[in-house]
DNA sequence: CGGCCGGGTAGACACTGTCTACGCTGGGCT
DNA sequence: AGCCCAGCGTAGACAGTGTCTACCCGGCCG
């Protein structure tokens, strides 16, 4: 149980765990202090606002979703397909996993895009994806960042509709398999 | 310029007008009260808390979808191709003019979901996908819902992620055609 | 005419984010 | 040694927010 370290990490640590509990529209910054065991104006010496702490909370969910991924990929054979599904699969069970810091890292209105590379998180996540699809489909008639841009669209979209409630209200189905593997399908073709 | 109608209709669209110039998360309670012309406490004779007022909010932003989803479809071809082309491009082009709105429509933190069968506003709009799709390929292996659920993923995922500016930033094209013709191909083969 | 009730006002309360002034504490310099 | 200062955190103030409550006023019915 690390407490020791500075506090401009326990802050978001802190943030973070609370975001387990809490959804992303509570997480005060005097909240945050207080389960970190210091006054309401300390963050202040590390956060310049509210928006910045809260961005540096989505970055550690960047970091914590880059980590399950290159986990997933760790323990997955080396053919493309295969890793392009565990990807998916580790992408998604993320977002189910910890709704609230996903719906937090992807709004931009709490966010201030710009501060600390935010948006460019998830860059290396798109180029990983456009690697293993040019890898598993070197044929396809499209560039690849098209490929790789519509798939991760509909892994987003699919996240957050699932996310909402709204896609398992539509179709009945509570498991995001199938649309997984339609997603996959549509956009590499066949099972193969 | 109607302002004489009740106080309902007239917060609601006080509201949605305000959300084309501020984001979703500064819509207060008092702020539209102020717009309207009334006090910070009139609100509170019709919706019984602030969610329930941006609830009723976003569903007049699912009636705008709706609207221009018709209205897109209204003119354009009977063939279900080319009808779904229509709906998708005016979804993704509704998310991009309406920024703030599609936003909040899709916030179930703020929205207390079930508030005026808000999850249920974008139900008919899956049914109509669910039917054109259907219509147009007949002949697919999956149920017609798990593809209209992977296709609505997709619009909805880009549409958010052209939001967040990631798409563009990773793609670096700002044009929305490319991948909406590779998840409509994706998802309903070829070009055919 | 009198009561009443829908619909709006105004003030209070706890809470939030931000700003500012103030302490403490430890380490480096003369 | 003595001092001073920068770093770090505290505490209070302020405007603004959502919610709750008491009040008020005008039109209606009996």
């Amino acid at each position: 149980m690390p407490t020791d370290d500075d506090l401009r990490a326990r802050l978001v640590r802190v943030g973070a765990e609370l975001l387990r509990t809490e959804n992303a529209g509570s997480l005060s910054l005097r909240e945050i202090a207080r389960r970190a065991g210091v006054s309401h104006g300390a963050p202040r010496r590390y956060f310049p606002t509210h928006l910045s702490l809260l961005s540096a909370i989505a970055r550690s969910g960047f970091a914590d979703l880059s980590r399950e991924i290159t986990g997933a990929l760790a323990l997955c054979p080396a053919e493309p397909r295969a890793r392009i599904t565990a990807l998916a699969g580790a992408y998604v069970r993320f977002a189910d996993a910890n709704r609230s810091m996903f719906e937090l890292m992807f709004r931009h209105d709490l966010l201030q895009s710009g501060y600390l590379g935010l948006r460019e998180s998830s860059l290396p996540l798109f180029r990983l994806l456009v690697d293993l699809v040019s890898e598993a489909r070197p044929d396809l008639p499209r560039a690849p960042e098209v490929t790789a841009g519509a798939l991760w669209s509909a892994l987003h979209g699919m996240a957050q509709l699932r996310n909402w409630g709204t896609l398992q209200l539509a179709t009945g189905a509570s498991d995001p398999a199938p649309f997984l593997a339609a997603i996959l399908d549509a956009h590499l073709g066949g099972t193969g």
